[in-house]
DNA sequence: TTGGGTTATTTGACATCTAAAGTAATTTCA
DNA sequence: TGAAATTACTTTAGATGTCAAATAACCCAA
């Protein structure tokens, strides 16, 4: 094992990117998208070498995982931030595979409940608890403080962007605001990538 | 301003998984997750908006704005952490765009060398500033000092992930490590959305 | 009750992405 | 030197994702 991994080789990633000059905002970006890849591109690999299955399917799942009664595509397009085109996609997916079950719903016949199947709901529950250990590991650099700190930070970084949602600051942005249909996404609430 | 946007709307999104019993690490994933995608789809719908361009070909221009020089194509697959198969697709079309060029390396004949054309140059210029002032704009709700902080756990949380990469805590999780290819791209430093 | 406007999903055209396999040039090392 | 191991890219197949347009069903009001 050469030791030259350890010490002084500076990652590259979006962060090399920055510069002296940017502004402090901009680099605080930078890292906390490259933070977001570490772990996701983690999180994949894991799910993938250990149960076979990506990351978007695992998330589908999640969320139906907390909602046994179901949810309905719109609503799953809002806890997931994706589209909705996608996830009729994925949804088709695990419904073809006998996880999730696409069944009308009685009170809106534009709506479907989905919700996941026995299988499906028995196959999340073995996924979720390692799942859940992963990141716990992924996170055991911090110390219980200083997750707190970083998750009640992010919280209000959260909490600014959802509010302050007019976008274009003063400057020459043009003005707009939400354009045509991805917006409908925005709004939610914390992402879905979590487990059981 | 009706006062319901504030204090109960829950907004929906990957943080809404999250659930009273699960791990708090957990919930600081969501939650990080959350915050990178609503930054990302702003950005993302402001570069479409006001230039037309996509996400990724913006990263890949700023990497090479950052390097007169040019990258060679695996350099800038790590810098963007993506996979090297997606930086030549990315590289092709903004070549035939003419917004970089594509050289051969004349140390290494299997590599090429990528760098922004004089066109390249001048259109990322332009979009570099107003990048700069929306991602200044999105984290106006955080005080200077939230800023730092969240700045200096953010590169503790990277550097946690970046060095304990082995990654099976002690658990259960299979051994495993690099994995086949996607490997090839961790380690890198920092994201590459960044501006100029 | 009949329009018109809104909402829930799907579809289609494309742009990203990953994972894995293939090609070619470089290094290593006996 | 010369074959094995590496490294830099590309290619292929398939899964995600966005955006915009199309459908269908719902809702409100005149």
């Amino acid at each position: 094992m050469k030791d030259e991994v350890q010490s002084d080789a500076v990652a590259l990633d979006h962060e090399t990117r920055a510069h002296g000059d940017d502004h402090e905002a901009l680099r605080l970006w930078l890292r906390l998208l490259t933070c977001t890849n570490l772990i996701e591109t983690a999180i994949r690999a894991d799910l993938r070498r250990d149960f076979d299955v990506t990351l978007p399917r695992f998330d589908l799942m999640a969320q139906l995982y907390r909602h046994p009664t179901g949810l309905k595509m719109g609503e799953l397009s809002q806890r997931l931030m994706v589209t909705g085109g996608n996830v009729t996609g994925i949804a088709d997916q695990l419904a073809k595979e006998g996880l999730v079950t696409r069944e009308p719903d009685p009170a809106d016949r534009r709506a479907w409940r989905i919700s996941l199947t026995a299988a499906g709901r028995k196959a999340f529950a073995q996924m979720a608890a390692l799942h859940e250990q992963w990141v716990i590991d992924l996170m055991r650099g911090l110390s219980d403080g200083e997750r707190a700190q970083l998750h009640g930070l992010l919280g209000r970084l959260k909490s600014t962007i959802t509010s302050g949602s007019t976008s274009g600051s003063d400057g020459s942005s043009g003005g707009s605001g939400g354009s045509g249909r991805a917006s409908d996404n925005l709004g939610n609430s914390d992402g879905s990538s979590g487990c059981g």
